[in-house]
DNA sequence: CACGGAGCCTGCCCGC
DNA sequence: TGCGGGCAGGCTCCGT
């Protein structure tokens, strides 16, 4: 489910729930996921208070005075605020409980095909960046540093085609699959083009149309933000119709012709032939 | 260093 | 109805 507006769109959505209050208790229901859970996170949360929550790319930072907890969604997971006592259902991996104003709160993690992670940095081992996952990552698309003279500079010996050079997030992060297509074809950029052989000024159009892409699909999951904390709710989720993604077979919404399917890297890319050279 | 492929998991959808 | 194959929004690891 997430790329990186849908993890911004879920810290938007827990933070006013997170940040200021007390953690009461943390409930660890198996070993782990991608990696194993740091088996001492209750007694390292219990009665510590949350100080702010962050992100870098689609890592989601719930920061402490002592450390932070970081958590990735993977391909399936997601977060919800619950009331207290709604029994966890088959893939509740792992609970958050914290005192609001109102009672308890549950900050619950769900992820049925078990990819994503919850570990813990200590600020006793060092600044955050330099977490074993974050050392490499490339720079955030809604940051300053991101701009076309970056992709261009840093793509000067990268011949693989740009849509998988975008998706490694050692240059820029949180471009996923489908913001990848859709950058790509509002950039007019066919995603099979090698990375070194793009302009600098089709890579100023492509940081552009990266930067916007992004931004409005935060905005839009802004706007569902409503449903977003619900015992039912589907996270994250956009209605957001896609120019490109998914749409195989279907006229263009630009030109009319045919969007195209191919296969890069194991992952399914959508675009125009037309639009995108 | 950079590239491509395998692998991690479950759930769902499709065709037989 | 059951079964197998393919697919899914991410990321790491490994061989070349």
């Amino acid at each position: 489910m997430p790329e990186l507006p849908e993890v911004e769109v879920t810290r938007l959505g827990v933070a006013p729930h997170l940040e200021g209050r007390p953690v009461r208790a943390v409930v660890l229901r198996r070993e782990g996921l991608r990696w194993p859970f740091p088996a001492e996170l209750p007694q390292l949360l219990a009665g510590r208070t949350v100080l702010s929550t962050g992100r870098r790319g689609k890592y989601l930072l719930i920061e402490f005075e002592h450390g932070t907890l970081i958590v990735h969604l993977g391909m399936s997971g997601h977060l919800r605020v619950l009331p207290p006592d709604i029994p966890a259902d088959k893939h509740d991996h792992f609970d958050l409980v914290v005192e609001g104003p109102q009672g308890r709160e549950v900050l619950r993690m769900t992820d049925p095909r078990r990819f994503g992670a919850v570990l813990w940095h200590p600020n006793e081992d060092g600044e955050l960046d330099e977490h074993m996952l974050l050392r490499g990552l490339g720079v955030e698309p809604l940051g300053p540093a991101f701009t076309g003279a970056l992709l261009y500079r840093q793509t000067r010996t990268r011949s693989a085609a740009v849509k998988q050079v975008l998706m490694a997030g050692d240059i820029v992060v949180g471009v996923g699959n489908i913001y990848c297509s859709e950058s790509l074809f509002r950039a007019g950029i066919n995603p099979k083009t090698a990375a070194n052989r793009i302009s600098p000024a089709r890579y100023d159009r492509l940081a552009q149309c990266i930067r916007e892409v992004l931004a409005e699909a935060i905005v839009q999951g802004g706007s569902t933000l409503r449903d977003f904390i619900s015992v039912n709710g589907q996270s994250g989720y956009f209605q957001q119709s896609y120019f490109v993604y998914d749409r195989a077979g279907v006229p263009c919404r630009i030109c009319g012709a045919p969007v195209r399917q191919i296969k890069q890297g194991q992952r399914s890319t959508f675009y125009c032939v037309n639009c995108q050279k």
